[in-house]
DNA sequence: AGAATACGAAACCTTTCGGTTTCATATGTT
DNA sequence: AACATATGAAACCGAAAGGTTTCGTATTCT
């Protein structure tokens, strides 16, 4: 048992607005889908799709209480989006470095921002 | 000039692989489309199009060099994505305490997790 | 000037997405 | 037992996504 299936990673799964207002909405609350539908514009039928493609994702559990099912977010999977975003995180830093040194400097003959940035770092990760 | 009509997020322009890929290739050099679309087992036009998603997107920059355009990223819009992330930050760290709690207790019928979860923190933001 | 290169726009195709409506089923209520 | 409630599955639909091929145009090279 190691991939379940992903069929949806979390990069789809957040990609869509109303999803990401799915996972807010069940950030601290657990609810059953007829009342979460009642936040949303659409049929319920609706809103249980998108919480199947969160489900998918990891990002929401479900549990069966009686006749309903209740969903709540599982933050988990927002751990793989951190470590992508985490790679980035430099780089804003180097880019204000970047900057710092194009004002300091005068060899703006047009094209030097790209090369200001050009060669700061190299690294090729996979 | 506030918005200039943005057509494309954040959110939707990584959702694609081929998309991520492109901003990793391009993170820390400046590449004109033709090599880019070297990397890449389809067309030079495909990738056309998803540099465009993430030029709308701000993720990307282009920048003609006589009758090549090259293209480089942009960090910036990421920072979206991070205060998004940020967010739920706290949740990780929640979950944790639960579970801990869950473990030290003896109150586990069934229904426990849910519910040591379920009223840890209460927050409506929007 | 003429040929080659770099690129985007446009038209087109197939699949996925976000949504609806209808139906079947399980559970709860009287 | 009969009825109501909660939900997912299925069939369907229009629009968007991701791709291709073809074409037009700007730039560079001989």
């Amino acid at each position: 048992m190691t991939a379940p299936a992903p069929k949806h990673d979390v990069f789809q799964a957040i990609a869509d607005p109303t999803r990401r207002k799915l996972l807010q909405l069940l950030v601290d609350r657990e609810m059953p889908v007829t009342v979460i539908s009642g936040y949303f514009p659409m049929s319920r039928t609706a809103v249980s799709k998108h919480l199947r493609v969160l489900a998918d994702a990891g990002l929401v559990k479900e549990r069966k209480v009686g006749r309903e099912t209740r969903y709540r977010l599982d933050p988990d999977p927002l751990l793989e989006l951190k470590r992508w975003l985490a790679y980035y995180e430099r780089f804003w830093e180097n880019k204000l470095m970047a900057l710092k040194h194009y004002v300091e400097s005068d060899e703006r003959d047009g094209d030097v921002p790209a090369g200001a940035l050009g060669a700061v770092e190299l690294q090729t990760k996979e």
